[in-house]
DNA sequence: TATGAATGAGCGTTCATTCAT
DNA sequence: GATGAATGAACGCTCATTCAT
């Protein structure tokens, strides 16, 4: 591969991975509907059209954002939680991670708490793999966490999976849409862990 | 009042309700942004214009549909948890409840649950008061099953109201959207109940 | 019927009529596809959105202004054609009446002659039966007068036919695209009679 | 002139004709202003900018097919009349080549036919030289066979010529949009000889 | 010379909303 | 009040053309 071919296609992927961004960005701020083409491309620095190259209509666009995003947040979970022992603290990493990745990334995260949901229509048929890995993730851990004994197996792993997404999904959302007097999200995580570990009943001493 | 405006009025309501129910219809199909108005008039059988007659614009209609659903829905569940004596079981019934009418309101829990989420984005400055008092009665069943000694105080009554909303919702949308291996959302409220009341690590003895 | 309805009635007709009408103007001005809806709609006093009240697309619109105005053309030789005794008569009248329709309706025969064909690839689909009924027409009289004796039978109706039409057509093209030293078309007329009846070889006698 | 020079010009002239070959292609295929200027390169195996270092246009491009695809015709024409002795027999082999061509070249006649005439919009201004000399050769037939005697007077020769092109210009467009059934295209130039010259009426014996 | 990624003007079409009836 | 034909602003996408390499 000559030096050239690198450049170009070292470009290509740049342009790629700025339109994404700039996706990401105006679909978090005006949602994928109101969001209009040309003003990812301004926010991109490109010409309408180039986006074109690089995708082949909006629809797609969002697809791909979900795609892309989706791997580092699955990658970067997977990372998380490796070097916990106990199920449980993995469940808390699992908690912590993803709301501290919220905290971090409120762009992305309103794409993908808000635009998912809204676009699970049109992704049904796309069936969202990468979604599916996510939930996973967190079903796996579950799962192991029961057959070694440390967690109770009364509630079916993938059940528990989704409830725990949708608590911490929904935590997300309340702080994304906080406006200003945002909680601090990072510290709920330990609410989140004690609820799902230990839940809400009195326990007698 | 004569005879006539009596009509008129009960007329009125009724054309005023038939729009609601088909935009429910509608918006649950299509979703809100994919959605025409001329598609709600259809069902509705009045004329495109004639909506314009009892709402401002399309984003009113789906404003006016959420607070008289929610109403609703809040009514209901009042009625649902107040024949519990328990905390506990109040909690157990809030989640039934829910479930059940997502199960009996498919259309309505979509809209709900789906396009309440999108359009949080042009109902952050609309703030949903019924949404608010939704999670209030959940957050009170929770404050007061605290201050009775029932509840374990660790965990903030509206943050962990906003979770076990968070996990029904979740549950909810799962359900929605499975097509057709549809599992049973009502016995999973089991599920849930476990999960906040009980958590998930083993308890020992 | 009531006179609201027949009033609603002529104004649709009537606003339907005045965009073929305009499309007629545009499209032999421009040529279909140079051709702006806009434009169109313009000159039919009509906002864009209103022609699509009365056709499915642009496409459609010229497909129907193909059909409505062979129509008319078809019904208009058949009269001019039912007065004549002899087939000789009569393909003469055809050919006089074919290029005084040119003369008097120029923007009419500028689509007919230079858009159908192009369009005739995507007419191929469509197979324009008007077409075939003008052409049908023509094939007729001279198959009668092959079988009254009057013509000779050596050339098959349908391609003798269809060898007419092409003079004729050529000719209005000629003129339509004369610019500023048009010819006589009407007085053509007797050259193409002459050149079809006797041919061009020198009688002997 | 080196040889590297006479090599550059060769490969320019080369790919100059492939180009010109793939409009033919192209053109005849969806029309021209539904072509594409990338699948002409496509089809040429050049790339898209390299097309306007020969052609300034798109316009441009199919001006100079016709140029360069009817000069050839008429050097061809007049190489396949000018062995006849009789005009009587010239008109024959005119018709009888120029259906000949059309068989041997779909493609080139699809252009010729079918998109000269839709150009012949936005080549009005240009006058298309090329065509009136093909037209001048049918004309000038006629004229010296009018002139010796051979050839009846009464129809002017322009006038004649272009009747005759549009008898063979149409039955090329039937046969070529004929799809399937395909009539002897060169079977029936025997028709248009017999009709042309000694026409349709049943000579009296 | 040749390339092909990038451009951006331009257009067909949609649809929320209005208003004459 | 009720209608629904008419409106026209708005937008996703295309593609002829350019130009840096």
């Amino acid at each position: 591969m000559t030096a050239h071919s690198l450049t170009a296609k070292a470009s290509q992927a740049d342009k790629r991975a700025r339109i994404l961004r700039a996706a990401e960005t105006v679909f978090a701020e005006h949602g994928f509907f109101t969001a209009k083409v040309s003003q990812i491309a301004q926010e991109a620095g490109v010409a309408d059209g180039t986006i074109y190259l690089y995708f082949k209509s909006k629809d797609d666009l969002l697809i791909c954002l979900f795609e892309s995003r989706m791997s580092e947040v699955c990658e970067a979970m997977q990372k998380a939680i490796a070097s916990d022992e106990l199920h449980t603290d993995k469940l808390r990493t699992f908690v912590k991670t993803h709301l501290s990745m919220v905290q971090a990334h409120p762009h992305l995260a309103e794409v993908l708490t808000v635009e998912l949901r809204q676009s699970a229509k049109f992704m049904k048929e796309h069936s969202n793999p990468k979604f599916a890995e996510y939930l996973k993730i967190l079903a796996t851990i579950i799962a192991d966490g029961q057959k070694s004994g440390e967690l109770d197996g009364e509630v079916p792993a993938p059940a528990a999976a989704r409830c725990i997404f949708g608590m911490v999904d929904e935590l997300a959302l309340a702080w994304l849409l906080g406006g200003d007097q945002k909680f601090d999200i990072v510290r709920a995580s330990d609410w989140v862990g004690s609820l799902i570990l230990r839940g809400l009943e009195r326990k007698k001493s």
